[in-house]
DNA sequence: CTGAAAGCGCTAACAT
DNA sequence: ATGTTAGCGCTTTCAG
């Protein structure tokens, strides 16, 4: 019985429940609940008042297979946990906010084989358009996207190939950009820390532009610390202490994200270290709650209200384009790294 | 245009093609694509070679039409930036993914008139089920929840009315409880820090527990301090700073949230007082991201991942019940207060 | 094990 | 300004 509707016993109301009671065709009901074509005031009135008195509520399913038209936006991100993709859906939503449209989310909990069900799942619905984070998709998924036959966005990251329309920022660029900061800085023994999981490429490839940028400047990365399982300030204090027992004569710590980073300011601070100037610290991924720490971390904003925005304006538009946006991630300097 | 699917031009595939391109009828086809009734394993075969090479996607509108199931639960939140939201469709997500059933999420941005036009735009969709956050509705949103005919459930709070099943914590008690328990550890000279927004129901009802707890003990609140806007590391911060300079000799600091407690924790280190001697400090909600702080502050468990858990089984049963479901919440001394 | 017919509730297109 | 007709793509039901 599961996922039985309406509960058996109790059939929905119909149009042609509505037409009866207003003494109308189902046509025009149909009509007046869509605010289509001309309508005597009377009529409207009556009809109104019989779909009111009744409690109806319209059948979108039944509207849409007429109609061929539905007003849901499918939106696929990695998780709900990491505050960073509420932060793309709320661009995302101030946008489709001015339209008809409405989004619909699906976890891919960092899942390639569940990303792939997720995006199917809701092609099957036949959305007017369809986000999907990261550029990393099953050979299935990417042959979905495409042939969609609706406008499709792949937002966050510009490093590798997207399958149709993109929005977002090079992470691998800003990865080097940050070393680039730190290097111009003076700092010289430098450790990354960052999750140990394969599956947030975005990191990864961070890491890799931050390694590029260090090279470049003739400088080797003087030690890694990674962790399992999630971010937040307890990690980001454990990695912490680990890599500064290891490597005590370490300036300057670059993390892969700004949670774990204030976790390592926290416990550099009881330490008693002088920020910048005997250790510097950066992070990524500037998040207004951590505002009013003790130092502002050195962040890179990824922009993840502007990319939510960017890629709803797409659909927004039944753009089915394949443009590459990219924006350009800023650097804020804060307060734990030395003046250049 | 908008929302027009598919893109006109592209005609989407249907189980006719599929069922030319493997020889058999619509129907064999459909049996097949849902695992329903015998099948040769040579036609089914073919039919999965069809599909597959076709790039078929089934149209779940129509099937939905035809069978009147729709395997989508109906989820309205007032946001995904609260934390204690997401958490909330952790715990629903973690049972519906034992099912065929999947969450559909919408936000009301704490608004009932937009949450009423939510529960309206997704009950037209006849989900197999609705969960909706808060007991505070419109009349129009309460009668279509209760005329749904389908299973519904409130989260998050029991004090109130509900229109059928709900599940969640008294937060009034909750704030009665941590009155006590403070009153119990000494403290005299206290101060409510929380939102000035009306809307946040449940932060009004454990102040008002609160404050009732404190005058049951002959206790009354010394101060107050109100924000607007969102909480946070500077929220917190910034009430901390205002209501102590208002009123120095207060001896505990209770906060709406654990955010803004963490604002004010960080705060009050700073300024060298001798926590939880001098002063004590708790908060609401219980955040893993905070497990590293300097101190872990006093809270309570507001249990939103239970809550989720337990309103998606009753979604999953199928269970039009009307029962409430009363969690308690728990109290988490950490070392922000003194011992009892 | 497979197929044919009927229709889910609504809307596009065409009347009037 | 309103009504009529014919499906949308699928599943249910009933036949074989």
């Amino acid at each position: 019985m599961r996922g039985r509707n309406p509960f058996d016993g109790k059939p929905q109301l119909t149009l042609r429940d509505v037409a009866e009671q207003a003494g109308v065709s189902e046509m025009t009901v149909s009509r007046v609940l869509r605010n289509r074509g001309d309508v005597s005031e009377r009529t409207r009135a009556r009809v109104f008042e019989a779909a009111r008195s009744l409690g109806y509520v319209p059948n979108k399913i039944a509207g849409a297979l007429a109609s061929n038209r539905v007003n849901l936006v499918g939106v696929v991100i990695p998780s709900l946990s990491n505050m960073v993709f509420p932060e793309v859906l709320t661009g995302i939503g101030q946008v489709l906010d001015e339209t008809e449209l409405q989004p619909v989310i699906g976890t891919s909990q960092y899942g390639l084989e569940r990303e792939e069900t997720v995006i199917y799942e809701m092609l099957s619905w036949r959305p007017a358009g369809l986000i999907v984070a990261g550029l990393e998709h099953t050979d299935a998924a990417r042959a979905m996207m495409a042939a969609a036959g609706v406008p499709v966005v792949e937002v966050m990251d510009l490093d590798g190939d997207p399958v149709a329309a993109a929005v977002g920022i090079s992470h691998f660029e800003a990865g080097r950009a940050m070393a680039q900061e730190i290097v111009a800085r003076g700092y010289r023994r430098i450790g990354y820390l960052g999750s140990s999981s394969m599956s947030d490429h975005r990191a990864q490839k961070r890491q890799a532009g931050f390694e590029k940028g260090l090279s470049e400047a003739g400088v080797a990365l003087a030690d890694t610390c990674f962790y399992a399982g999630v971010s937040g300030f307890g990690t980001g204090r454990g990695m912490t202490k680990e890599i500064l027992e290891r490597t005590p004569d370490l300036d300057f710590l670059y993390y892969n994200t700004d949670m774990n980073a204030a976790g390592g300011l926290l416990y550099c601070l009881e330490q008693g270290f002088d920020i910048p100037n005997q250790i510097g610290l950066a992070g990524f991924n500037s998040f207004e709650v951590l505002d009013g720490l003790p130092m502002r971390i050195a962040t890179m904003d990824s922009r993840r209200t502007d990319i939510g925005r960017s890629a709803a304006e797409i659909i927004a538009a039944n753009a089915l384009s394949d443009e590459k946006i990219e924006l350009i991630p800023e650097f804020l300097e804060g307060n734990t790294v030395r003046s250049p």
